[in-house]
DNA sequence: CGCATAGTTGACAGCACTCAAATGAGGTGG
DNA sequence: CCACCTCATTTGAGTGCTGTCAACTATGCG
């Protein structure tokens, strides 16, 4: 999917489906357990989850904000998944960052006023608006909530920097091995059988997380297989020997 | 110089120089006007300075810090540069970070107890300390220096990102340009000459920084003289064509 | 069922890595 | 201040991984 295509359908209004607003109760949400918690501190954060004042449906290969645009809320992912993409100067995606259920996106532009990357989901999903305008006021009378989404963000440094690291540093077969172990541990807390998922994204959008070209990734997966430590059928993923998987690959 | 020698030489107590506290004042100091400003939104930032309280000279080659210590300060950079790395599982350096004059390190961990990296004088420095308990308490009670902390850091997130995306897609010679031109605009403001300057790093350290060897930069370098776009002689660099080298190379 | 898109596989070329040797710079002691 | 030593840097030759281009196959959607 190209970008015109999606900056033509976020015109659409039907591309972001409003939810009832009686469901937005978060003690009732179906994934209240381990929503958020992935990368929260646990504690101060989850009064972000007050702050949810809609909720949306979006649909695949639907925009829910573009590069340049005003930043107005930040966003929970209650179902599916979310791309994040900025364009290079030739106009190619450059993908930035994967976002599953369950973790917040929007926050990373705290300090500026618009959004730096588009995002796009990869599947049909559901995401919780929070809006920022009163966030930054409760930012100002709470200071433990304004240290914990600064522990937040300082983790986030970490992450970038591991990543920057496995990619500068690591052959192409490694990289999609700590891909899909990455991806495994960010899906474990809400899959059945931690062995077992189905990557949302295209080979194309790994490629380009990965800096390295689809063609690559898919000899990199072959290779992966080949050597019995994973098993792929399209997206389907099955990690047959995790531990082998991660003792040959795993970046540190 | 290998790790070994450095996790020696931090043992020395001459390694870090206290300087007498009667010339800690920052009114008085001669970078007040750059110290902190090039990350800083200018502002609530500057109380920072006012936390200063201890002044130290730390020698080429010793350790300001090591990875796994406890935290216990945060460093503003008064002279030289510092150079942040870790240790592969073989040992072996990673760089993360180079710091240069006026520049703040150590608010990267905020949320940890530890330093997540070793951090090395590359040069005769001198660092003024910061001791990050007050400022712990300070956070409680100016949510605005708490915000500006959080802007500070997110900003980090994107400068992060940026550099993973240089890394994971240009080629070599593309990295070095754009590792040069970074270099230059940081040290514009507090050199005379801004197309006229000295790395304070060796060839080595910026191989391991962009993700290449030692020996592409050497090559990369040499081709870009061969362009005529900059001139080197050693660690000193001069852009003879600044505005060609970024309408090339500049990554965006 | 058919089309469009996504993903795989193959062939070949080029860039960067590795190993090795030569050259240059910086620091130390006489 | 110079000679020497050590380490940093450059340069060269050869190999291998990954990118590019192209053809083929699979998947998914209407």
């Amino acid at each position: 999917m190209n970008s015109i295509t999606n900056l033509n359908t976020i015109s659409h209004e039907t591309a972001l489906t409003d939810v009832s607003p009686t469901c937005l109760n978060c003690q009732n949400c179906s994934i209240k357990d381990y929503c958020l918690t992935p990368e929260s501190v646990g504690g101060q954060l989850s009064e972000l989850k007050h702050s949810v004042k809609k909720r949306r449906i979006i649909h695949k290969g639907h925009l829910l904000f573009l590069a340049g645009q005003p930043r107005r809320n930040a966003y929970v992912i209650r179902k599916g998944s979310i791309k994040c993409y900025d364009l290079d100067p030739s106009g190619k995606e450059r993908v930035g960052d994967f976002h599953l259920t369950g973790e917040v996106i929007g926050l990373e532009d705290l300090d500026t006023s618009t959004h730096h990357c588009f995002a796009v989901a990869l599947e049909d999903s559901e995401i919780c608006e929070i809006p920022l305008l009163p966030l930054q006021n409760l930012l100002l009378s709470r200071a433990a909530l304004c240290r914990e989404l600064l522990s937040l963000t300082t983790c986030r440094v970490r992450q970038q920097r591991h990543l920057t690291k496995l990619v500068s540093q690591s052959e192409a077969t490694a990289r999609v091995a700590n891909f899909i172990l990455g991806m495994a541990q960010r899906l474990r807390l809400r899959c059945p059988d931690q062995s077992r998922f189905r990557l949302s994204m295209a080979r194309n959008d790994i490629a380009s997380y990965l800096g390295i070209q689809m063609e690559t990734v898919s000899r990199s997966i072959g290779n992966l297989q080949k050597q019995g430590l994973i098993n792929v059928r399209s997206k389907q993923i099955e990690l047959c020997k995790p531990e082998q998987l991660a003792l040959k690959y795993a970046f540190h």
